[in-house]
DNA sequence: CCAAAAGTGTTAAAGTTACACCCATGG
DNA sequence: CCATGGGTGTAACTTTAACACTTTTGG
């Protein structure tokens, strides 16, 4: 492919990623060490330039898997950041997304990154909380009327665990009895046959959820 | 502001918008001719490259009153498409935005572009049937749990066109009554106090958004 | 007086909320 | 037998859906 001439080309062009996990019943975000200099001892998302062939999309998985050592189990683009100061050193418009990766696979995680609570995140590099806080808004619309939770439970859960995630993205506690009667109506999961094991009070019955694709409701919860 | 390495700066950072309107009971689309020879004779929405010192808001609106010559009531940011070869020339990656005029304006417009059903359109250059499908979902599902429809109407409307808007975007009929007791329950409208003229049917009230910004609902219509 | 659209209430059904106790397991 | 979390139903209330006729105006 041309390229249109350099003069044309004001921006670079980057992909930042808010990657969810839940871990001991805390939403937390993966944030890295700042590397520039303008920015050090401040944390940042993982994120990265776009490559001359390649998708914002294809950009994601490729900083996640190569700079930061992740496989996210699901992803979707949340926004575009363009506000032309974003990043002091030079013109950066960041496609920003959010992602999700399920608790085994953080707690096996030993890349660069680390996994800390949202809350306990008061400020970050760039305009990097701003994104933040975009993506934990849209988690918090999202899990009411789509499957969006299953990206953050591991395969089989138990009914309590997504609860769990829903009062968590949702900050706000839900009534057990009527929280199984609706997501049970809804008729997205499944029981495996499977309960748990080793647990020293009465084991639950684990669940999957039908489709590992993000299901859209006609709203709920 | 520095500008990073040319060879960094891939792609063209530009943006599109879908201009919406609702005319004669029909929603509607800016449209204008492609320019370029690749897509000579097709359609295209309007849009540009952003500037240096521009963001991608700032540049919509810029391209819409100096390209397009229209200045529209409410934009906002619909997703970024960034697929390699969108634009066969060379490399763009386009932020797409919605837009919205009043039936009022469009109709006093007399610029470039044309309103065109968006059930006429067939196919667009570049990949911009993409982004006006993807324009025309969200215009569907906000309508029902957000005042966009506000941007849409004349300030001052009556029920029955405020209904005939929601029928359009959401693709579904209404029940009279039952649209009138919600949406009055909801209390974003108020009324003027003034009444349709010189209609030869028993004049309507006209009631206009108690606030012009885009407010959130709790779910509803 | 006719045509056109405005305006208005009730009832049945569905969905939502609030709420408390017994059960199975490990230690 | 105790502690821990699992699992379950009902009744009041709220919300939604379906539905038809009278009113006001201009021509």
């Amino acid at each position: 492919m041309k390229q249109a001439p350099s003069a044309l080309r004001f921006a670079v062009v980057a992909v930042d990623v808010v990657v969810f996990v839940v871990l001991d019943k805390e939403l937390c975000v993966l944030t890295l060490p700042a590397q520039s200099e303008l920015y050090k001892g401040q944390a940042c998302l993982p994120g990265g330039i776009i490559k001359q062939e390649e998708t914002t999309d294809q950009a994601v998985l490729r900083v996640l898997k190569e700079k930061i050592g992740l496989s996210v189990t699901y992803h979707e683009q949340l926004a575009t950041f363009s506000a032309v100061n974003r990043d002091k050193r030079n013109r950066v418009v960041s496609v920003a997304y959010s992602a999700f990766v399920r608790p085994d696979t953080a707690l096996a995680y030993a890349g660069p990154g680390t996994f800390v609570p949202v809350k306990s995140i008061k400020s970050l590099a760039y305009d990097h909380a701003d994104i933040l806080e975009s993506a934990r808004r849209r988690l918090g619309g999202k899990v009411g009327y789509t499957t969006i939770a299953q990206y953050l439970l591991p395969r089989h859960f138990t009914l309590t665990e997504l609860q769990d995630v829903y009062e968590l993205a949702m900050k706000q506690t839900l009534d057990k009895r009527n929280f199984r009667k609706k997501i049970l109506a809804l008729a997205v999961l499944k029981e495996t046959g499977r309960m748990q094991e080793g647990v020293k009070n009465r084991p639950a019955a684990l669940y999957e959820f039908a489709s590992q694709k993000l299901v859209e409701l006609p709203l709920v919860i």
